[in-house]
DNA sequence: GCGGCTCTTTGCGCGGGAGCAAACGCTCAG
DNA sequence: CTGAGCGTTTGCTCCCGCGCAAAGAGCCGC
């Protein structure tokens, strides 16, 4: 292939974690890599023979659709993540779609060479085990979150779960590194894009954060993470854990 | 001790699939044998050094509580089912409360005898990732049905998955084999059991369920599922006004 | 610069379902 | 048999948040 991936980019990645050099570069040996233009898809729901992608640069969504075409965001994608490989252990096909927010480049494996991989590096199936389990804790939560709490809680904890995985410090505040429309929070939170456009506005007006069009920054973390949390609405306090 | 469970038990469970009996033999070997009696927990969210359980006799609650004291029932588990092992790969760390709904009995691993058990049979690590997968997505199913559906098709949808994992054939219906409050059927569905009681009762004057204290009949699982999938009413259905 | 498109904001009305409270009824202990 | 306790039913009220609609605001290509 035109393009061979610099073994450097697997470190960090928790499927590969505690592999040695040897094996590392074994297995960029077999990764294919494409560019994925802003807007496409990277897979479809329901494509067969799902293999494992790792994001290399630019912005993926993953977004599961059902059959009334109702929509729920499962994950956003940064570069250095892993995403797709889910399926490869429950039967084959996609379950979801993973759109490109951004030009992107992916490196990919297919399902018989990474079924090799983990063959011949037994540790990578067990990271794996570790990563499933961890991603299905993840979604228990979110689950028990929408199934007791109120929408502006549950936005409230979205952001923070944002701003964790993709937040930027900048000048007063913390801004979502990641093309993020209202439409995109609510199908993260169960909601509507209204319900969220008014929850952002009201927010703005109390100085918590500030948004623009696909982009948000957060000026009072504390402010949000008493919200998500339900804490006393403390004016400037920092929050114990 | 006194207990020895016989390795027929582990046959059909997914976790030991493709085991020779050998094998399943040895992992017979290590299991522990408990009773718990009606009401109490297996196990607590939070405990730590999680190990592996399987069901032998009874039935178990999986439920998850958030820091206010919100639950949701993650998952029922009936004879020759396994639980807890998630926490297993994830840290140590139950994510949720056992309870045993009835009298039980339970075969056990610690967490040190599973690791050393997946090390001698890799086979039982492959299987895992299979199961773990598998319940994560029918976890981000459940998650885009709460975020996007109705109450009425949620509690229908419930029922339908109950009928699936513990019905029973009776004269005129499907009886769900579990006890089963409102509460409980609330605390799937992300509602309350109020919503829940007066959902039913409005299907038991349609003739599409029967339900008493803790015990429920679909007398109509079409019609169910037509709800549930948010079909046309099928021809014997009461029309709507 | 102009027009069109997408994303966003905001007003308005309504209804699904939560919350509260009270009564009913099955089960079981004594 | 009697009483206590828990699960269930049901009425009533209220309000959160959805649905609809229309206007505003960046951003694009031409």
């Amino acid at each position: 292939m035109a393009l061979t991936p610099d073994p450097a980019v697997l470190h960090g990645m928790p499927l590969f974690a505690g592999l040695d050099g040897e094996a590392l570069a074994d297995v960029v040996r077999q990764a294919g890599t494409r560019r994925v233009p802003k807007g496409t898809q990277v897979f479809a729901q329901g494509d067969e023979g799902a293999g494992g992608h790792a994001l290399i640069d630019g912005r993926v969504k993953i977004v599961q659709a059902g059959a009334d075409g109702q929509q729920v965001v499962m994950r956003l994608i940064g570069p250095g993540e892993m995403f797709g490989t889910l399926a490869m252990f429950t039967g084959g096909t996609y379950p979801a779609d993973a759109v490109a927010v951004s030009d992107c480049v992916e490196i990919h494996w297919s399902a018989a060479t990474m079924t090799a991989l983990m063959e011949r590096h037994p540790r990578i199936a067990l990271n794996a085990l570790a990563i499933v389990g961890q991603r299905l804790q993840e979604v228990q939560n979110r689950l028990r979150e929408v199934s007791t709490q109120r929408v502006e809680r549950r936005i409230a904890h979205a952001l923070v779960r944002l701003v964790r995985q993709a937040g930027r410090r900048v000048e007063d505040g913390v801004e979502i590194d990641f093309p993020l429309s209202r439409q995109d929070v609510a199908e993260m939170t169960g909601t509507t894009l209204h319900t969220v456009s008014r929850t952002l506005s009201a927010w703005e007006s109390q100085g918590i954060v500030e948004s623009s069009r696909q982009h948000v920054v957060i000026r009072k973390p504390h402010a949000l993470i008493a919200i998500a949390e339900d804490l006393p609405p403390t004016t400037e306090a920092t929050p114990k854990d």
